[in-house]
Parts: C-alpha cells; sequence; structure tokens
DNA sequence: ATTCTAACA
DNA sequence: TGTTAGAA
C-alpha cells in the first residue's frame, strides 16, 4: 500500500479528532454539514477520519482562530487543493516512479510524522508544540 | 461506553 | 456553539 492510501484510510473516530484538532465534536459534525471535509462512515455510521481529514481539520481551526469565516476557509482549502494537484502533477513528471512506488515503512513513517507537524509549524501560530508534541513523541 | 441526529433554554 | 434527549 502506498503513501497516498494510507493517509486516505480511515482511521479515527471523532473523539480522537476531536483532541488532534483541539475542535469541539459539535464544530467538527458542523464542518462536514458546511462541506469543508468528508470523513467516510463505518457500518454502524460512526464517522471515520483519515490523516488527510485531521490536516484539513487543523487548517480549519487555524483559519477559524484567524477570524476566516466558512465561506473565507473554503476559499482557502480549494486554493489549497489545487497547489496540491500542481505539485502532485509536478512531482509525477519529475520524479515519477519514485514518488509512485511504495516506500518503505521507515520512510512512511518520516513522511507522515513530518507532514502532520509542518501543518502546526509552516503556516501560522495557533497551534502550539505542546499541543502536537504530544501525539507524536 | 461512544457517537449520531435533531432541537433549543 | 454548547448542550441535551433519545436512538443506534
Amino acid at each position: 500500500m502506498n503513501y497516498k492510501d494510507r493517509k486516505a484510510m480511515p482511521l479515527f473516530p471523532i473523539s480522537i479528532v476531536s483532541e488532534l484538532t483541539e475542535l469541539s465534536a459539535r464544530q467538527i459534525r458542523y464542518y462536514e454539514e458546511k462541506n469543508l471535509v468528508a470523513p467516510l462512515r463505518s457500518e454502524g455510521n460512526r464517522r471515520l477520519f483519515s490523516f488527510y481529514d485531521v490536516d484539513r481539520l487543523i487548517e480549519i481551526k487555524r483559519l477559524i482562530d484567524e477570524g476566516v469565516n466558512l465561506a473565507g476557509i473554503k476559499q482557502v482549502l480549494k486554493l489549497k487543493e489545487n497547489q496540491v494537484q500542481e505539485s502532485e502533477a509536478k512531482a509525477n513528471k519529475d520524479h515519477n516512479k519514485v514518488y509512485k512506488k511504495d516506500m518503505s515503512d521507515k520512510e512512511l513513517h518520516q513522511l507522515l510524522r513530518r507532514e502532520l507537524l509542518e501543518s502546526g509549524y509552516l503556516n501560522k501560530p495557533s497551534i502550539n508544540q505542546g499541543d502536537l508534541s504530544r501525539f507524536y513523541h
């Protein structure tokens, strides 16, 4: 299984996602209703979030803290998706085989760890080390 | 024990 | 957004 599949795998219940994102379950459900995130459902109709979903929600959390409204957040996420698409298109063009082939578990772990930490560092403030480091020690 | 939906003092 | 009731 490749890296993208793992990021899209439906894994986390809402309680875990709530802790990871510092968003209330109420907020997470509300944002789903507004189509900001689209977690899959288990057989029992429970939401199951992927790493990808968690990343998006962390992004949303930051924007909310910055005072951005839902319309604004939708725009930001839409721009981001376009950037990701362009980035992937370029990556496939350059590294074609290397990127698509499976990586070792060690490489995957490093990538996942780096990306999840980046979502807190790169962009802006709002998320402090303690909150994220707690989950990746 | 958890999570889901719907509703609202 | 928080909270709560009743169902799953």
